[in-house]
DNA sequence: TCTGGGGTCCTAGGACCC
DNA sequence: TCTGGGGTCCTAGGACCC
């Protein structure tokens, strides 16, 4: 690394316990007056933790734990389903405040953002970096009602390390220089990217902390995980980390994805799902103004089995039609491998290219007879609006993709009981 | 305990081409 | 006639993150 270079100010914004407190605000009354609450489960009953309020992890609740399990470890706790409209609309603000306070901002997720303040010394001067984490701490919690907390360092991963000290509602700035001080003592398993595959690996040679990875010759850690994999971990015990705060990023996939409240075997059920979530990603393609190549269609069978298949055609689609006929064949190539119960289904498009550019005339004719016509794209628009104005379901179920109205009916039918455990909880 | 939904990135093998 | 090597694309699966 050039050291020559000034050093870079990243700061990681992560708001606490993000959906939670979007609950809160939404229902001031209701989930606003819960002190233990859990947002996540889900209407099939079959849901696990999206986020838990800090009271609630005081007695073991986690993200990503079976609801079911974290209501045995603190029985008194309120269980909301997932706000999802309001939890974009507020990252969204959190964002737009953002924006206007440091010149380069990228979302991470919705709930966490790189700011990158390099060469704001003189402009903020003489407020260090601490004092303007504190001030955008400050300031995003009066113009949108959210808590952040926020880390600070020379590179992305140090920022995001010292935000993991900062919370909750705090700051946390690794002064330059100080880095290896600051991440020698943590564990292994701390460092982003280390999950619980890594970490029994690392684990088997007896390495637990960065300061013990520190130790083994770079050589060692590159035979033992592999060259790429030990030169990632290598500059990662060590901070290296060139990446850059992009404000530019672009969406490499769009996918849904649903788990049912039962089992689905009847090959017609899977189809009219099938349908609607192929619809619905559709739709979100068109909106981003994208073309998609790749279709994927994913199947968890009943015993957790995950399966997908996949396929890339010459030239890039956007119609529903054209989505439809690859998944509907996917699925069905998915099916005659394993005929057992499905517990979930997915649908996902990939390698995404801007629309604006001009549809290729195609070279050949497609085997798969999934050749796109301007006809679908047109229909594809109409549905869309009808969408917007009517509401999803009601042009699906009309007829204009094909879906039998009975099959609806029983699909509502199904959402009954597991509303009603929603109130319960 | 019985496992959500949205993503990104990496690996490895086979096809295909030069 | 028993056999090279590199590059790119596609597919399936898995690790990981929030």
């Amino acid at each position: 690394m050039p050291e020559s270079l000034p050093a870079r100010r990243v700061l990681l914004v992560d708001c606490d316990a993000f959906f939670v407190q979007v609950a809160r605000l939404e229902d001031p009354e209701g989930a606003g007056k819960s002190p233990l609450l859990i947002v996540g489960g889900s209407a099939s009953g079959r849901g696990v933790v999206t986020s838990a309020s800090y009271e609630t992890r005081a007695y073991g609740v986690r993200s990503a734990m079976p609801t079911a399990q974290a209501l045995r470890l603190c029985p008194d706790a309120t269980v909301v389903g997932v706000p999802r409209g309001s939890v974009t609309r507020r990252s969204r603000e959190v964002r737009a405040v953002l924006e206007e306070l440091s010149p380069v901002v990228q979302a991470a997720s919705v709930d966490e953002f790189y700011l990158d303040l390099t060469g704001t010394e003189r402009l903020f001067a003489p407020e260090t970096l601490e004092d303007t984490a504190w001030r955008i701490r400050s300031e995003v919690l009066a113009r949108t009602g959210i808590s952040v907390s926020l880390g600070g360092g020379t590179r992305r991963v140090i920022a995001k390390l010292a935000a993991t000290r900062a919370k909750p509602a705090g700051v946390h700035i690794v002064a330059e220089g100080t880095e290896q001080k600051f991440l020698d003592p943590l564990r292994l398993a701390e460092l982003p990217g280390v999950g619980p595959a890594l970490v029994e690996s690392l684990g088997k040679k007896g390495l637990i902390t960065v300061a013990e990875a520190r130790a083994v010759q770079p050589e060692w850690l590159r035979r033992w995980f592999g060259p790429r994999r030990g030169e990632w971990l290598h500059r990662r015990i060590h901070g290296i980390d060139g990446s850059p705060v992009d404000p530019h990023e672009r969406r490499k996939s769009i996918s849904s994805e649903r788990t049912f409240s039962e089992d689905l075997h009847r090959d017609d059920d899977l189809d009219q799902r099938l349908l609607e979530l192929s619809t619905s990603i559709g739709s979100t393609l068109r909106k981003k103004e994208l073309r998609t190549r790749t279709v994927t269609v994913k199947l968890r069978d009943h015993d957790f089995t995950t399966r997908q298949h996949s396929r890339t055609l010459p030239e890039p689609v956007e119609s529903n039609q054209a989505i439809i006929d690859i998944a509907r064949t996917l699925l069905r190539e998915l099916r005659a491998d394993r005929r057992v119960p499905v517990r979930l289904l997915g649908v996902g498009l990939s390698g995404l290219t801007g629309s604006s550019q001009s549809a290729q005339l195609p070279l050949f004719d497609d085997p798969g007879g999934h050749q796109e016509t301007e006809r679908d794209r047109n229909l594809s628009r109409v549905v869309d609006r009808l969408s917007d104005r009517f509401g999803y379901g009601t042009v699906v179920s009309g007829g204009m993709v094909g879906t039998r109205p009975d099959t609806r009916d029983r699909e509502n039918q199904d959402h009954v009981p597991t509303s009603k455990k929603d109130e319960h909880s």
